[in-house]
DNA sequence: GCAGCATCATAGCAATGCTAGACATTGTGT
DNA sequence: ACACAATGTCTAGCATTGCTATGATGCTGC
């Protein structure tokens, strides 16, 4: 491939990057209903068409932010549980980091989590971030215990109920440090469940 | 008012209901993105412009169903957690109901809990039947308790998180039963929550 | 039976996602 | 160095969306 090749490559990485966080950042400052290919074509300053030269379409766009969230989302949950090596501490932790990442940037984990997607869950085309990202929940339990996956399961649906319906003003806002306190107290906490964690 | 007046009135409120219905309905068998203003018109077999004349556009209709929505889900959770008197199963019995509403009814469940929304939650102007509905699960929780509607939200969030991510295809949906067992057992089974529930 | 009014539909607006074609600008071969 | 090809970009437009102003229709009340 000659240089110039490489060069016009670059320049359309470097673009196809500046799309993604144009609609991030355009969505995080307005909502998503707010992203429309004109006010997205705008900002990046091109021309529609040359996000469908891009992307495959709206959705396509949206894939690819969320995609992006998930591997800053494993990212993260990773470094809460690391920081904090003693098992209860750790799901704690985690999960503190699940919802404040979900608080700080409620457009992208929309993207992520709420809007509907295309992207394989469980799945073998599943993104590894998404994958990893599971897997720091995953990793909280005891490794000997062959029900880890569904503890996983639960715990992330509840937190995803508590952002969810906190972020669309269902429950109040405040109240989240205590439901996280009172609902990793009960999962972690039981002789019926992943005892003596 | 003439005789002929309330024959409208009444004629109206048929059509306001039917409208409502045919909402539900195309969104139950096609999903709320096929639910256009043209065709709930041709649906009911009106034009656009009556749908305007019931409602203060689409936003509108899709809060109404959604408040149908509350009324039939607190129906339903009452009548489960009277048929089963014994606090645990109630938990139980109530949970289960709420999972099965969201999943035989997914669009109707969307428009009360995931969709954007201007009704107010917790809010002095709830719709009763939310509240009715959210009731029932603090009506699990014995009563002199008074962290009684902090365990309704938990419960409450997971439940949703649940339903949301099974719905969307974010986590599998066969494992339900599985996750419902184990939720309710952390819920209600240890000595620093609700304890001897 | 006729004036007046409420009711409804036709037609149209701005904005949306997306695409076809013209237009440059850039790179290539002689 | 110059004409030609190819790549990339934009202008203009289509169909569809939510919503509304205007005009036709039919019923009500005198």
């Amino acid at each position: 491939m000659s240089a110039i090749a490489k060069r016009r490559e670059r320049e359309r990485a470097q673009r196809h990057q500046l799309i993604i966080t144009a609609a991030r950042e355009l969505a995080e400052a307005e909502g998503w209903e707010a992203v429309t290919t004109r006010r997205l074509a705008e900002r990046v300053e091109y021309s529609q068409p040359v996000l469908y030269s891009h992307f495959d379409g709206k959705e396509a766009i949206l894939r690819a932010v969320a995609v992006e969230g998930f591997g800053e989302l494993a990212a993260r949950l990773r470094r809460a549980r690391l920081a904090t090596p003693e098992p209860p501490q750790a799901l704690h932790a985690v999960c503190r980091a699940y919802l404040e990442f979900a608080t700080e940037q409620p457009a992208l984990y929309q993207a992520m989590f709420v809007l509907p997607t295309d992207v394989k869950f469980a799945h073998a085309e599943t993104p590894p971030p998404l994958r990893a990202a599971f897997d720091e929940f995953v990793s909280c339990f005891p490794s000997d215990s062959p029900r880890r996956e569904l503890f996983a399961e639960v715990t992330w649906s509840a937190l995803h109920g508590m952002a969810a319906l906190s972020d669309s003003g269902r429950i109040p806002p405040n109240g989240q440090t205590e439901r996280l306190d009172f609902l990793v107290a009960q999962i972690a906490g039981t002789s019926s469940g992943p005892a003596a964690l």
